[in-house]
DNA sequence: TATAAGTGAATGAACATTCATTTATATTTG
DNA sequence: CAAATATAAATGAATGTTCATTCACTTATA
C-alpha cells in the first residue's frame, strides 16, 4: 500500500483558505487549486469528498483550532476583569497569528453556509463561557444582562478594532490603520466600565 | 421610441438582491435572475453593462439611501447623548424597514467588492461625524479618543445586536432571538457610560 | 504482489455575454 | 387626426468559457 503524501494534503487546504480570502468563496476553483497546490484535480477528490466537504473541513479544523486557543489559560471562575482581559489577549493572538486563517472562518461564517457552520459550534465552548459570565453576575462583578447584549459589549469592539487592522483601512484614509496595545488597552477599558456596577 | 419599463429595472433590482442575500453573491446567475425577473437574459444588460456594473449600481443606489436614512433630523452640532441617541435609532430603522437591501450592502461590502465599494462611501457622511465627534469631544461631552475606538465601542455593539435579530439567532438554541427597545436601550446605556467622562 | 495514492484528459452542466430579430411607441408626415 | 417611420426596448437562441466531478490508467510502497 502506497501512504497518502501529507503534505499533498496541507498544500489543498492552505492553497484553499487563501483563494477563498483573497477571491472570495466563489474564487475557490477545484482547477485553479489542484494547479495552485501542484496535484492533479483528481487528487484533491482523494481527500475530500466533494467541493463543499472540503470547505467544512477546513471549517472543522480551524474552528477547532480557534476554540483551543481561546480557551488557552482560561477558567470559568476566574475573576471578571481577569477572566474577560484574557478573553480579549487570546482572540486577539489567534487573529494576529492566524489572520487568513481567521479571515476565513468569518468569510464562511457570512456565507451561504454560515448555517451549516454555526452547528458545528461547540458545546463545551459555550457552556465555559456561560458559566463564567452567571458567576460574575453572581459575584456582583458584573451587571445583569441577556447574553447578547452581553456579548455586543463585551466583544464586538474588539472584533471591529481588529477587522480595522486587518483591512489596515481606518477613518484617515491617507495612512494604513494598525491596531496597537494602547489601543486594544483602552477599548478594554471602556469595554470593563460599560460591564461593571 | 419606445420607453423603458421602469418595472422591468425593479425587478431586476430587487430579484437581484434578493438572489445575492439568500444564496451568497456566486448565487447571482444572470440567467437565473433573468427568470426570476421575468425578462430575457439579454435585457438585463440594456440596464447594465455586466455583472459587476449589476452589483455596483445597487450599491451605489442603496448606499445612498441609507446614508439618508442614517443622517435623517441629525445635526452634527446636537449634544453627544442626544446625536449618538438618534444615530443608533436611525441604523436600527434602516435596518429594520430594509433588512433585505441592508443584508445585501453587508454581504458586498465583506466580499471581493468591498474594496470597489468602499471608494463610494460618501464624503459628506463622514465629515458630518467628525465635526459631531470632535464638537463633542471640545465640549468635554465625550472622552477624547482615536476614530477606530471611538467606532468600534459606539456602533459595533448595535450592529452585533441587528446581526442576532436579523439572523433570529442568538445564545438560546431553541427559541428565536428577537431584538426589543429595552435590550436597545439598555446597550446604548453602556455605550454612552462608557464614552462620557 | 496487492492496494491505495495519484494522475491527465474527458464530460456535461452552468455560466456570462452577444447577436440577429421582433416589438412597441414617440415623433413626424400627409 | 391617422398613417408612416424611426428608434430603442426587448427577446430567445446561440457562443465560447469555466466549472465540478469522474474515469481509465499509472505509480509507489507496505
Amino acid at each position: 500500500m502506497r501512504a497518502r503524501d501529507e503534505q499533498k494534503e496541507n498544500a489543498i487546504r492552505h492553497e484553499a483558505m487563501k483563494a477563498v480570502v483573497q477571491k472570495g468563496l466563489d474564487g475557490l476553483s477545484m482547477q485553479k487549486l489542484a494547479v495552485a497546490a501542484n496535484v492533479s484535480p483528481a487528487t484533491i477528490y482523494i481527500y475530500f469528498k466533494d467541493r463543499e466537504d472540503l470547505i467544512m473541513q477546513l471549517c472543522i479544523t480551524e474552528s477547532e483550532r480557534m476554540v483551543t486557543a481561546t480557551l488557552k489559560d482560561f477558567d470559568p471562575e476566574m475573576p471578571f476583569g481577569k477572566g474577560l482581559k484574557l478573553q480579549w489577549k487570546n482572540r486577539l493572538n489567534y487573529w494576529m497569528k492566524n489572520p487568513l486563517e481567521a479571515q476565513f472562518l468569518e468569510l464562511v461564517r457570512n456565507s451561504q453556509y454560515g448555517e451549516k457552520v454555526s452547528k458545528m459550534t461547540k458545546r463545551e465552548f459555550s457552556a465555559a463561557m456561560r458559566k463564567f459570565v452567571l458567576g460574575a453576575i453572581e459575584r456582583k462583578e458584573m451587571i445583569s444582562l441577556p447574553a447578547e447584549v452581553y456579548w455586543s459589549i463585551a466583544f464586538s469592539p474588539l472584533y471591529t478594532l481588529i477587522r480595522f487592522h486587518i483591512s489596515g483601512k481606518g477613518f484617515h484614509p491617507e495612512k494604513k490603520y494598525k491596531l496597537d496595545d494602547a489601543q486594544v488597552n483602552k477599548a478594554f477599558s471602556l469595554v470593563l466600565k460599560a460591564l461593571t456596577p
